[in-house]
RNA sequence: GCGGCUAUAGUUCAGUGGCAGAACGCCGCUCUGUGGCAGCGGAUGUCGUGGGUUCGAAACCCACUAGCCGCCCCA
């Protein structure tokens, strides 16, 4: 073993990468503002109980992507509490909002977060096993109007306001319901009956599929087994009434909001606390994510409050892979040889003449910052070339601080651009800067 | 977790058994307080790691690690 890396799945972020994450953030707090959310931060590991039983035991996240460890064990219990580091966050921003009896307040909770997860998955471009996302949660007791059909249209008319105004191109709405969570058991079982006779003769994974995960069968993309596909029952003839109206409802609400969607039948959604409403957001090939196409998942969850031990309380929420979504931006920028890739440059480079100027131009610095001005300094022991070639790689202006200059208080301003040069006074120096 | 491809300089890559290479970038000089251009010069390095085959391995074999692609699943 030699140097020490980043583990597996993890990646470092640098400059000038990490700037796009933080103009991506900045308009996602912009957006969500708006929208009347606030942010919640919950704790990056939580109980595992938490997950078992929010996200689902026999869900391929729980059953076998999870980081779980024992914690050290306290002096009376006995055993250790078996701690797993978050996999998703909606679970623990539920769990805080029965924690915190937000229901009390009687008022809808919109929540939004922006923090890593992590999944013990096989690394991929657009898949980490520290990943991060940014989710928003509506939730509420039902007499809140968090069960409403507006919330679900208003939630995906911000995602595509979101998507717009963060420049990302080609995005597609595939749209679903599940139904409530009595129509979905009644489903699977439908589902489960009308696999049992033709199973035999779809591919290796249906096979396996119709026994762990029948709603998963509708995903297959062989060939083959599409004529057996369209022949099994379809979801929307199990939703009751009331979810069929409110899925017209959320229909109806996009459309008249000018939101494109496409219903996507067989979109079905892995986590087990789904009910209604499925969404996901999606970006066409050769958008720099390879077949981890989606940007973006999410539905309702009317039950999970109750699941976790809570009130009834009904959602709605979504994730964003924000390394997802920034590995789509960077992809479609070069596409357009957008060429604000690199890093900004400075307002100016101050350069000492000789070690004795180092404090004076560190203090120049210092009131040029001071003013709002991005700035750089050299080192006195540079030759005044050697200030040159740095300053034209980083800076607009540099500033030369020499003897003269200091026993003058004129400063001398070196503009690249331009390639011209003039004497500024001191007191006048910030304000030829900004300009 | 399964399958495939890949790993050489800071970067992109060439190098099919016989001295470790190119381009770009970097550093120095031409040029002592005036950059970009140009000329000349220099360093690029555990050839991913460990083992094996061979007189000799960057190259062939094995294992491991990592990345990418596909599957699974998902953000």
């Amino acid at each position: 073993m030699g140097t020490l890396k980043a583990v597996r799945g993890t990646r470092d972020l640098l400059p000038p990468e990490t700037e796009l994450w933080n103009r991506v953030e900045a308009v996602v707090r912009g957006v969500f503002a708006r929208y009347g959310f606030g942010e919640i931060r919950t704790p990056v590991f939580e109980d595992t109980q938490l997950f078992a039983r929010g996200v689902g035991e026999e869900t391929d996240i729980v059953s076998k992507e999870m980081y779980t460890w024992q914690d050290r064990q306290r002096s009376e219990s006995g055993v250790g509490q078996s701690l797993t580091l978050r996999p998703e966050n909606t679970a623990g921003v539920v769990r805080a909002y029965i924690e915190h009896k937000l229901a009390d307040s009687g008022m809808l909770q919109k929540l939004y977060y922006i923090g890593p997860q992590f999944r013990r998955e096989r690394p991929q471009r657009g898949r980490y096993r520290q990943f991060w996302q940014i989710g928003a949660e509506v939730i509420g007791p039902a007499w809140s109007g968090s069960d409403s059909a507006i919330r679900d249209a208003e939630v995906l008319e911000m995602l595509a306001t979101l998507l717009d105004e963060l420049g990302i191109k080609g995005w597609r709405l595939a749209l679903n319901s599940v139904g409530s969570s009595t129509d979905r058991p009644r489903y699977v079982a439908a589902l489960r009956e009308a696999l049992e006779p033709v199973k035999a003769g779809m591919c290796e994974n249906c096979q396996r599929r119709a026994e762990t995960n029948p709603l998963r069968v509708l995903d297959c993309k062989e060939p083959g087994d599409q004529a057996v596909i369209d022949a099994l029952p379809k979801i929307a003839e199990y939703l009751d009434e009331a979810s069929r109206e409110h899925f017209a409802q959320v229909k109806a609400a996009l459309d008249a909001c000018g939101v494109a969607y496409v219903v996507e039948p067989r979109l079905v959604r892995g986590l087990d606390y789904y009910t209604r409403t499925t969404f996901e957001f999606t970006v066409a090939d050769g958008s720099g994510l390879g077949t981890q196409n989606a940007l973006l998942g999410g539905g309702r969850y009317d039950g999970l409050s109750e699941m976790l031990g809570g009130p009834k309380a009904p959602g709605i929420g979504f994730a964003i892979g924000e390394d997802r979504l920034i590995l789509t931006l960077q992809a479609q920028m070069a596409l357009a040889a957008d060429a604000t890739l690199g890093a900004k440059k400075l307002d100016a480079f101050i350069a000492p003449m000789g070690v004795a100027q180092n404090a004076a131009a560190l203090v120049l610095a210092k009131e040029l910052r001071a003013q709002g001005l991005t700035v750089e300094v050299g080192d006195g022991t540079f030759r005044l070339r050697k200030s040159f070639e740095a300053a034209d790689k980083l800076a607009h202006r540099m500033v030369i601080v020499g003897e003269d200059e200091v026993s003058s208080g004129i400063l001398t301003v070196k503009y690249f651009e331009a390639g011209e040069q003039t004497k500024v006074p001191r007191s006048e120096l910030a304000q030829v800067l900004r300009g």
